[in-house]
DNA sequence: CCCCAGGCACATT
DNA sequence: AATGTGCATGGG
């Protein structure tokens, strides 16, 4: 199967598998490979074309809807453009776009990316897929449907946290809970995903085991279509010192350079900047200046 | 050996 | 409401 592309600048996969914002697709010479629900897909990008090979069958609607192929990206970043500290940083950064990933599989993924390195997170996820999913092989290829809530919620903790986890049992232990909490619809993405941006958010920090107002904000942008959410990291803090300093006082300024941790408030002011900055697309800002100050600072 | 990484929950002030 | 601390892995 391929998909024709609106041109050239509407999808890089190197950039949208890259950037940190899903994290067990791996490149293998000039393709892409990963699941997509229960199907391995091998992708590669030819002229305008976007070519799908893949394990078993799987409609092209459910690629384009992974690929957020209904957004504009060349209307949304001509809408960014703007601001004028945006057009200077997206005019390197050509077809990162953000993905419509599973919110279970994206939830337990930023869980799992407190405060760690992304190859660690990569590794906690593959751990995870591999020791509890369901194998998939195709050809020479090999990978893991990412597990069930209902396998990970029966899981014994000493096995779940052999998925080398950043802080241990205790991390294991939350993985298990939000786990329960989502076989037992008191958490349900659906319902979630037909809220509004606020209520969204209110209702995942309610669940606590680590979800806080960063995770939060990450699954409602990279899995419940809440586009104007501005997840604040590290590294968006420091982007935004450096591009808009002037919007903010000197006690936060210096607290962020210290990379000191903001407290809930100064996380809101932060955020809520994004959103008012750069409108419903917000996200989309988020994503492209993270990768440009990570780019810019030489992250690993 | 040192450092610190897409934070959060909880105790202390 | 702000600040401090435990969490406890593993690569550079």
């Amino acid at each position: 199967m391929r998909i024709k592309l609106e041109d050239l600048n509407s999808l890089d996969l190197d950039l949208t598998f890259s950037c940190g914002q899903a994290f067990r697709w791996r490149k293998l010479e000039n393709s892409w490979i990963g699941m997509v629900d229960d199907v391995l897909l091998k992708l590669q990008l030819e002229n305008n074309y976007l070519n799908i090979q893949s394990s078993k069958p799987i409609h092209e609607s459910r690629v384009r809807e992974f690929f957020r192929f209904d957004d504009r990206l060349d209307i949304i970043i001509k809408k960014l453009n703007r601001n004028k500290e945006f057009k200077t940083i997206s005019s390197s950064i050509k077809g990162l776009r953000l993905l419509r990933q599973d919110p279970w599989e994206c939830l337990i993924s930023y869980i799992c990316s407190r405060n760690c390195k992304i190859m660690m997170i990569n590794r906690m996820l593959c751990d995870l897929s591999k020791n509890f999913g369901e194998k998939v092989t195709w050809g020479n290829q090999t990978d893991y449907c990412f597990p069930s809530p209902k396998i990970i919620s029966k899981s014994k903790l000493n096995e779940l946290s052999r998925c080398r986890f950043r802080f241990g049992k205790t991390q294991a232990n939350e993985v298990r809970e939000i786990a329960k909490i989502v076989c037992s619809k008191e958490l349900d993405f659906e319902k979630v995903k037909k809220m509004s941006y606020p209520e969204a958010k209110v209702k995942l920090m309610s669940i606590g085991h680590g979800i806080g107002n960063k995770v939060a904000d990450c699954v409602l942008l990279f899995s419940l279509d809440k586009l104007e959410s501005f997840p604040v990291d590290v590294w968006i803090a420091r982007a935004l010192v450096e591009l808009y300093s002037q919007k903010f006082n000197s006690k936060l300024i210096d607290k962020i350079k210290r990379k000191q941790n903001l407290s809930p408030k100064e996380y809101t002011l932060l955020s809520d900047f994004g959103r008012q900055h750069f409108g419903k697309y917000a996200g989309y800002a988020q994503e492209y200046i993270y990768h440009w100050k990570r780019l810019r600072d030489g992250a690993c």
